[in-house]
DNA sequence: TATAAGTTTGAAATCATTTTTATTTTCAAG
DNA sequence: CTTGAAAATAAAAATGATTTCAAACTTATA
């Protein structure tokens, strides 16, 4: 988890400008909605979440933004679930899982052995997405 | 890979009946392509194939037996390219590459350090899904 | 053979996402 | 300051994969 008071519209605006993109109020508020988030919310969850303090917000704009932030590397896509894809800011890497009870998706840091793979069976390895299914710790008691 | 001689229609049907699945023909059909599959065929590519044999086949009972398949835990849905779900039959554990190149997907056989997780951070684990995305040994040189 | 249960089919509906087009904003050049 | 082009946003319409639904068919069973 980051420190939310690290969450700033000018930390927030240097991570877009580091990586190309324009910091447009659209673009800085779906990107700090998401570093705050503590789930990891739909595209419709955040364009819900924002639209209430920018009533103007169109549902065109979440997606485009992020997909512009994914492309980037700034989020990721998240396919754990099948009915919806969720997004997630990238403060560390790490892995989810799903749990099949109450649906809720948490994330799991794995050691460096898990992460730190760049090549295998002569392929290069830029991006590993590790999704695991089970059952929560609070759901199977 | 599987040995394609070994892939007749008794062998499914035992796959099918173990996992309390009837063993109808378009299962049996749907079960079979996907086993003799190098690659990872989404349900239009299965449609289309099976379709030449079976001219009356409908995409839904594609669709049901694919759903069925993977409830079952004999097949598993790969959403590692997100134009399309692509399906894979459980032979062995695996992970998958896709190469942003040329957009094909590999099977990657990693040791059992990875796959024999069965539990972490008090989270009971039941499946494992690992995409990586990178250049394939085919298309970096 | 009759009946019920399970399976398949094809059409229609759904729903997330993308495309398209129009409007607005930004920002550099004059 | 204006002006005008480029970029960003908005809203509506289109797309397309998947699901739902009702009817037809098949299979098993009594």
């Amino acid at each position: 988890m980051m420190d939310p008071n690290q969450i700033t519209t000018e930390y927030v605006g240097k991570i877009l400008e580091e990586k190309g993109v324009k910091p447009s109020f659209q673009r800085l508020s779906v990107l700090k909605y998401l570093m705050k988030s503590k789930n990891h919310p739909s595209v419709d969850k955040i364009f819900k979440a924002l639209s209430q303090d920018i009533p103007t917000l169109s549902k065109t704009t979440v997606y485009n933004t992020l997909n512009l932030l994914t492309e980037k590397g700034i989020v990721t896509a998240l396919n754990i679930n099948d009915t919806e894809v969720l997004y997630d800011y990238i403060f560390k890497p790490h892995a989810h899982l799903l749990c099949t009870e109450c649906g809720h998706v948490y994330d799991v840091f794995l050691d460096d052995s898990f992460s730190g793979i760049k090549e295998i069976d002569g392929h290069i390895i830029s991006e590993a997405q590790i999704n695991f299914k089970g059952v929560c710790k609070k759901c199977h008691n």
